[in-house]
DNA sequence: GATTAATGCGAATATTTATTCGCGTTCAAT
DNA sequence: ATTGAACGCGAATAAATATTCGCATTAATC
């Protein structure tokens, strides 16, 4: 950021920017954003925005930026339980628990990509230009902390070697696969289906044998 | 097409312009490319560029339609084999063609997406705004052939009805963590590791219960 | 209220890039 | 060899757009 905002309407001003670059993003994609878009939309003259923004792309950064922090509460606000359903209901395999919550998270991506008229959508589809690296860090960080814990509580036949391996083809196939499902014009499946589906992928992927051999 | 070359040198033309979109994609990126560019790596005028192409977005379609060709082409030469080991070892699990197959599937991909330069890595990254609907549907027909033919011919316990649901979103899953996987600067896992878990977690999905009942 | 720093402005600038068009050249058919 | 069609050229055109800079306005400080 070229100058720090010190008042408060100029505050005002950079919060307004980032939010007229998310509303821009929307309705342009992020190829079709311009620095007068972004300025018009947020009520304020080219000029200003490179007061406090070296250039365009520091704007996205801002803007994906604030996303990641509003992504990583709100995985923090799940209702995920870190127990199998074994104890309580005495299912035969103790994933009961695992599939609820990936369930709850699969599903819970897909309200976010379904959301704000589609900006995470379009970011998403955008990452190999973008700042991804610090977003999916917090999404696999997540992901890793939250199957660490479920799986030494409940210590499975063996604790998996190589997680970090899978939480990565995981949290990748997954958003992967529902980014490329919404933005499917033909609709020959429904979003239930493609949940299920993940959902039993993951499940069985995550409960399988911890050292697979050749 | 704007105009169709009918002599032999225009059709010459047409393909060093094909072939030099290519070759401008893998060095300046798909955002990066411009007609001069194109038409000067090509050895030729832009003026002769407009004379049988449209526009920019035309040379990339024509580019990416003669690659999914060639997809189409590798992929059918592929050896795969269409039974079980059972016959043959006795193993306990008639899933260990299933698995040679889908690893051999993989290695395809991670060879094309390391092949020509990363020209196919940049044009996966870039989907969004290409043709994809072409190739994704050359690459997931021939998914669900095989797959169809597989388990005909090794009656598994329950025909799968939702094939065609699992076939998208593995073929998703699959291509989008490798395209993660390459572009991934920090070589935290190997390939053969992403190898070795997509093909687990494939085989697992496949050879999953047909209907998961909730 | 005077002074200074911070803020805001937007026309002007500079650059990039897609696309065209009139003219010269090459090919193919007779 | 002649003629017409196909081909090839690239300077010129037009449009889009990122970024700057001198000046006007507003807030903070004394």
């Amino acid at each position: 950021m070229r100058k720090k905002p010190k008042q408060k309407r100029s505050r005002q001003m950079v919060d307004a920017l980032i939010e007229a670059t998310a509303k821009c993003v929307t309705e342009l994609g992020l190829d079709g954003i311009t620095t007068h878009h972004i300025a018009e939309t947020a009520g304020v003259s080219v000029g200003s925005l490179y007061q406090y923004f070296d250039d365009k792309e520091a704007l996205v950064e801002a803007l994906v930026d604030k996303l990641a922090n509003e992504i990583s509460e709100a995985l923090r606000r799940l209702p995920l339980i870190e127990q199998t359903m074994m104890e309580q209901a005495g299912g035969a395999e103790g994933t009961a628990g695992l599939k609820g919550n990936v369930n709850m998270i699969i599903q819970f991506g897909f309200a976010l990509l379904n959301s704000r008229d589609g900006l995470y959508l379009e970011l998403v589809r955008n990452w190999h230009s973008l700042p991804t690296d610090r977003v999916m860090d917090i999404l696999q960080q997540t992901f890793m902390d939250l199957s660490r814990v479920y799986f030494l509580k409940n210590y499975q036949n063996t604790p998996i070697e190589d997680l970090h391996v899978r939480i990565f083809i995981i949290a990748n196939s997954v958003m992967f696969t529902m980014v490329r499902y919404i933005g499917q014009p033909r609709m020959l499946m429904s979003q239930e289906e493609i949940t299920k589906g993940l959902t039993e992928m993951v499940v069985g992927y995550l409960s399988g044998p911890g050292e697979t051999e050749y």
